[in-house]
DNA sequence: TGTACATCAGTGAACGCGCGTTCACTGATGTAC
DNA sequence: TGTACATCAGTGAACGCGCGTTCACTGATGTAC
């Protein structure tokens, strides 16, 4: 469904871009992104089958596209949880991790199109930029938590946040996607991936739980 | 390719069943789980596009077998890292983890088959009881970890098992896959698993490595 | 040991379908003067 | 302000293709007697 509603028997579309992109998204998320095709999302956006060629070369570059905005969206979701790292780095980060499960579930669709579309990470310059500035946010949270400990017992900022990342998105595929079909647990997503952090900071040398928010 | 090969000329094929699954796997690994069709198995396997009709119900049924089928080679993979947890409880954990990294990375068609197919996880009961001891392998081993720390300070083993899979399933997802077009690492999949299981297990309060094999 | 027969596994032709892609086209929009 | 023209975005018909599925069939295998 377009925000933006097609003018009855209006020739140009307007907005066709966004609306095969937001067409795409409804497709993934009903039958996953193997299971949309070019002329779905031509129908979907309620135009005739060749029009999507105006704008993408081709199904794969729709789906790059889907993915760029996607990590776009991660990013600045993983960014309103890092907040700045207030009101501590080890709460900040504990929102990070929930700010990172929240968007998996909130958007399967572009979730599914950034990790799980087989596309290569680097199609494209701007794919390959956009990812990294996402994980550049778990990094610069693992920054900020490594800080807190003292000097010569600094764990390496880079492998924490992947540690952090891979953690995130086991969770997040295994158990916490908005989909439905997928594995139950015994606890929320949310309270798995926390407890996982809590151990694994405990580990690190911090001894205090995060504040709650 | 199968492992027995179709006499020159024999009308029955003899082994059909076990050809289309081997076929299905060959075409999961190039292509992806969603990138084979019945006919494609049906053309790798020699046969003609209706042969598969006598063993699979349909092309959903092939995949289920070929997940099922991944699920018991996992449980066996697992099961020998964990080998009865010898020589000690730590190690076989650390092998544990080992082992499901080298199946993701040797059968990224099985893996891919079980997880990232869209199979929802209970489509058969047969599906599911493989599944389900698969992971009993992983919660094998984290009860045999768990009850080498005193009594009144163990952690639920199913939250720690379910953290593990979590870890492993996220690095394998993301960097551990063989089939190419992955993210990179400055380190080795295996490397970055070892150290979160480290410093996870760290955080549960013990403090010596494992032993290397 | 031989024969008749039932069962099984795979054939090959056929069908309807939807997809990707192309093409010459046309209606709408923007701009130079 | 009006007009001519270039550019742009979407049309609709057409094509070849491969897929999923069905069907009556046939060749091979196994078994009862």
């Amino acid at each position: 469904m377009s925000w933006k509603r097609r003018a009855e028997g209006a020739y140009h579309h307007g907005n066709l871009r966004e609306a095969l992109i937001q067409a795409a998204r409804d497709l993934i998320k009903e039958k996953g992104p193997a299971g949309f095709t070019f002329a779905d999302a031509a129908r979907s956006a309620g135009v005739s089958p060749a029009a999507p060629y105006r704008h993408f070369r081709d199904r794969e570059a729709l789906l790059a596209d889907v993915a760029r905005e996607g990590f776009q969206r991660f990013e600045a979701m993983l960014a309103t949880g890092w907040n700045g790292g207030k009101p501590d780095a080890m709460t900040a980060f504990n929102n990070v991790g929930k700010a990172y499960l929240a968007f998996a579930r909130a958007e399967p669709a572009y979730y599914a199109a950034m990790f799980e579309s087989g596309l290569p990470p680097d199609l494209s310059p701007d794919l390959r930029a956009a990812s990294e500035r996402a994980f550049g946010m778990l990094r610069t949270a693992a920054d900020g938590v490594v800080a807190l400990l003292p000097q010569g017992n600094r764990p390496p900022a880079l492998m924490m946040s992947l540690h952090i990342w891979s953690m995130a998105h086991g969770i997040a595929s295994l158990f916490g996607r908005g989909d439905g079909g997928r594995r139950t647990l015994p606890m929320t997503a949310e309270e798995l991936l926390e407890s996982a952090m809590l151990i694994y900071l405990q580990g690190l040398g911090f001894s205090q739980k995060p504040n709650r928010t």
